[in-house]
DNA sequence: TGACGTCTGTGCGCTGGCGAACATAGCCTG
DNA sequence: CAGGCTATGTTCGCCAGCGCACAGACGTCA
């Protein structure tokens, strides 16, 4: 339950602020061996064809024109995220924004009592706070640490004034947002119509693409969480993803073995999605 | 079932263009009594409080300042919105934006090979086609006119084009899209935690709300299809309210007796929702 | 090494919703 | 007014996922 309590309860919000030299690397779990085994840079041409610029290492910023990216540089502060910290609360003000380098954060919708249900991810392709870019400072949903990294963040102050004056800034956080959208419609419908099985193997072909690894640390429980399901329903589905040798987990500690057997066994949401960023992403 | 097929089937897109006089009045099923027979103008004071601009009657466009919003009619024609009809399929092309004054249009996402799910709701407090607002000119989710009625309809062009020229809008648009966003987070939540009674009695308030009156056509058919479920648990929930003497209805004619109760009924869903409606478009 | 906490596996009985099928009743049209 | 279509009501077997509970396996730390 290490990983599973500090979701629940809003506690440590804390932020390491590192120097510039340090980023990259989590603290967290580094006792661990399973981060960052094997980076998947050449089986994912498409989303890491870029990483030249191998001190940005965040799509939306590399993609802006040098002079705009320099700029939005400049006000940004390496922070390390740490696993199952809370970057935002939906209702509460957004302090900061956060575009993820490493790491990677999970997008939770929380309605009434009930215990949440992730509508959303976001890893080096992505931001947590796109809600300044439509002028809104009020966060819509929890943002929360799934895969601990580092990333640049911006206070809001700063950003709205940047925003203001960088067109491709703004265009940049417009067709992510078009895309976060499509995203949220899928979530609704996926979870509607597709059983758990399915939704597990694209959970984890999501989770590794923004890991960029095959190996990454989590929980039958932390999954289920996620999914919106019953633990004991992950662990059915896992085992059987396990016993046909499409992954490997022993103690929070997941292995991808084949990834496109994965794919097989997954819903048509993963291609779709997957589909949407490098459309509209470039 | 006459409703119901050419839902499924992308049928008859046409869109009757009427003269300016004949705006606002369907012609579609015009032989039931059912359409806006007590208008509840003073029962729903933070909605149509506005309603003193009687010619406009789409909230989006009366928020504009005046130069604006007389530049945004110009280029707007007055269509008459068919029930049933198709607006936008997702993946195809936008090619006019609709400011609902009278009907209203579900927003239904599709994947696979299911039958589809609603993911949000537009009426008069909203548009089709925002992601223009988001420089994307793609559809990402059908869009159904739900209930028949009239809408300001302004081509992609010209739309962009004034867009460009009017920072209020924008800025209108903007926070229209946040509240999108924000109902289609919840919708995936309220779906996977919520039961198909409270779920139904939700649906019916905000139809209810954005048809601007207590009785409107609808059948178990069509309910179960928005709903994502089946029609038998439409009709069992269904006669569940009306035992209850919340609702009544006899052959797709729907008619809320008691709001209140009706809203005791309903999750919480409906409340949120509601809030952000009136919290972010003033 | 032992004890404790975490992670995973397995077993109940239960139920909400599914799929399919059929029955009735109202409406519309010829 | 008869026939056909549409909308609603009801039933039956079924199953995915639920809630609960407990047991074993692994890791960590004193």
């Amino acid at each position: 339950m290490r990983q599973f309590i500090p979701l629940c309860s809003l506690a440590d919000s804390r932020v390491a602020v590192l120097g510039a030299n340090s980023v990259g690397r989590a603290k967290w779990h580094s006792d661990s061996n399973a981060i960052s085994s094997t980076p998947r840079y050449l089986q994912e041409p498409a989303t890491y064809r870029k990483t030249n610029l191998a001190t940005v290492e965040n799509h939306l910023i590399e993609l802006l024109p040098r002079k705009d990216r320099l700029r939005l540089l400049a006000i940004c502060e390496p922070v390390e995220l740490v696993l199952a910290e809370v970057l935002s609360q939906p209702g509460k003000p957004t302090h900061h924004v956060y575009f993820p380098t490493n790491g990677f954060i999970s997008l939770v919708a929380l309605i009434d009592g009930h215990p949440g249900l992730e509508v959303g991810m976001v890893g080096r392709e992505g931001m947590v706070g796109v809600e300044l870019a439509l002028g809104v400072v009020t966060a819509p949903l929890r943002a929360l640490v799934q895969g601990p990294g580092a990333a640049w963040r911006v206070s809001t102050a700063a950003f709205r004034n940047e925003l203001a004056g960088s067109a491709a800034l703004q265009r940049s956080l417009n067709r992510y947002l078009y895309v976060l959208m499509a995203q949220l419609a899928a979530a609704a419908a996926c979870q509607r119509f597709h059983q758990i099985g399915p939704r597990l193997a694209r959970w984890l072909l999501m989770t590794q693409d923004r890991a960029h690894a095959d190996s990454f640390r989590v929980t039958h429980e932390f999954i289920a969480y996620m999914l919106g399901v019953r633990r004991v329903g992950v662990t059915t589905a896992a085992g059987a993803l396990q016993r046909n040798g499409l992954i490997e987990y022993h103690h929070g500690n997941l292995t991808v073995l084949n990834r496109s057997g994965l794919e097989a066994a997954a819903c048509g949401c993963y291609a779709t999605d997957r589909q949407a960023y490098t459309t509209l992403l470039d």
